[in-house]
DNA sequence: CTGTTAGCGCGTTCAC
DNA sequence: GTGAACGCGCTAACAG
């Protein structure tokens, strides 16, 4: 009651006094494999929460343990889907008592800059997501934290870190099952360049189907996965006589694209001249005016895994490195 | 050289020994308002340069000093103008040597919780934004930050904070004018329930150019900002004989959800039926297939302007709690 | 203007 | 199983 408590605060010796305890040992009750009595654990925990006592972070990182921060690395925020699985991500971190602080990267340089930060708030954990190149800057900060999370970027199988990922390749698989199934004769596929690797993914698993059931592709690769970009892509894709009859785009920003370059500059039907098949199923998908049918990605899951890979990392004390492939999921709308 | 330096990290005492001044010195070198000589500030400065120095930010928290942590408590990430934002309130940040961490709030109680962290950190800023009650949960938190700021939630007249905001009273009245202007002789408006603020006001400007014109209003108020919301609200508005010519939407996600409701659903033309206007200026709502005339919001002047209050801050060590009102601007595309 | 001294709150040996 | 003592890196108050 009347102790002098300093600033306000509630600190560790606070509550040793009203347990009528030591320091130490508040400490090592709040310390995962220390040994205290169940006796006193009681007492000092009561005291606690009595208090209101939360372990001040500032001193637990000076004295050299990990901090409740994870750290994310990720791209620009433009793509309606990294927005939603980074929401999705926030809430699980917080909902583990974990803090999210975003490092936005745009440039390979960004990244570098990035780095002594990592270290200075001993983060428990570091994910990178949505970014590009995705193995270089990946295994950059792989290197630099205990436990590296690679976040929907596909299977890097030369980064040390946890990957959590969309099974891309299956993705595209659906996707061109799809087309399959309503009879395309010449599908085509817009996919982004090589260092993406998730679309390179995407785009694997659909000429995989293809060349399975002996069935030609056209491919265009594009720099962007941006709305214009899959507007341009369609227009070059139509651009002959013998045009695709169905069209497979790395991302739903670029089927947007891609459909107002068909129905708008071209004056096709879709999806009776041309089907069309997105990826990710962003909101904008689902339009009215659009009813794009997609691919889903399941971002709820990814982003429970991601934390469930920290919570393990926690109580067990080690890394575990393995990679985890989350299935996504057809969505049948009205372009195919 | 061959001086041992703790854990491979840099500190202080390293800088000071090879610039053969006192630690202290160092810090005080590091400090805004200190006083050191110039001489050996340019032999510190050299020193920590050559040695790669940079000072442990938990310590300095530590020791009672503020972190370069800047909180952002925010809301669901759905409505794409949000995430726009904050990814440029992000590369602000970043630029400044600011490090952004995410708060995610989504109910009055998540709010509650993350008080405690708020106070841990020692954060320079906490901006607010995005999140309803604006009133409530601004007032709340500016209450617990030194440097409160509270971006894009309208003018909230009795919160202590520096308040950034989009005008969007001269926003609804750029909408009203626009629609005006094309001849509208039955305007209506979709905006949502009054705890949000910034909707309010987008309506009251709206209604204020009306009432100069002599012109009457119907008006339709929605619980949520959201797609669905707005193809429900149009549906109602238009359930009559003497349906609107022309809508002002809260926002563009709602705009579009009322566009598919009136021409999909209802056959009718826009703009030669129905005149729309939108808020944001989402991608959405540039989309082919839809064109939407909208207020767009600044957003980079935004971002900018949060930034520079709290640099500001750091330098006069004064929190300057004034308004700054910024400019929306009207967008013409096919709807009006 | 400068160096010395004393904490900030916590984790961690070490004796007991 | 427990408590006393030390150190993490930095800032602040005090002498000089």
């Amino acid at each position: 009651m009347g102790k002098k408590i300093s600033g306000n605060r509630v600190t560790a010796d606070d509550v040793a006094r009203v347990a009528g305890v030591s320091r130490s040992l508040v400490s090592r009750t709040f310390t995962k494999g220390a040994s205290v009595s169940e006796k006193r654990r009681k007492l000092v925990l009561e005291a606690a929460r009595k208090l209101g006592y939360e372990p001040n972070i500032a001193a637990r990182v000076l004295a050299g343990k990990a901090s409740n921060v994870v750290g994310i690395l990720i791209g620009p925020l433009l793509n309606p889907f990294l927005a939603d699985l980074l929401d999705k991500l926030s809430d699980r971190l917080r909902d583990e008592g974990f803090l999210p602080t975003l490092f936005k990267v745009s440039t390979e340089g960004d990244a570098k800059s990035i780095l002594p930060f990592i270290s200075q708030y001993n983060m428990v954990s570091t994910i990178v997501m949505g970014i590009s190149p995705s193995a270089r800057v990946s295994r950059m900060f792989a290197s630099q934290s205990e436990m590296p999370i690679v976040l929907n970027l596909g299977v890097l199988r030369d980064v040390e870190a946890a990957i959590v990922t969309t099974d891309h390749f299956s993705g595209g698989m659906l996707a061109a099952q799809a087309l399959l199934d309503r009879g395309a004769e010449r599908p085509a596929l817009v996919t982004r360049e090589v260092e993406t690797g998730i679309y390179e993914e995407r785009a694997a698993g659909f000429r995989h189907v293809l060349d399975q059931a002996g069935v030609a592709c056209t491919q265009l690769v594009v720099a962007e996965g941006s709305y214009e970009a899959g507007h341009a892509a369609t227009l070059t894709l139509m651009d002959g006589a013998h045009g695709p009859d169905a069209v497979f785009f790395g991302n739903d920003m670029m089927a947007l694209g891609g459909m107002d370059a068909l129905r708008r500059d071209l004056g096709l039907a879709v999806p009776d001249d041309v089907a069309v098949v997105g990826y990710d199923d962003i909101p904008g998908a689902a339009l009215g005016a659009y009813r794009i049918s997609t691919i889903r990605q399941p971002v709820d899951k990814l982003a429970a895994k991601a934390v469930s890979v920290i919570v393990d990392f926690e109580t067990t004390g080690a890394a575990d490195l393995t990679t985890s492939l989350i299935s996504p999921e057809f969505i049948s709308r009205e372009t195919t």
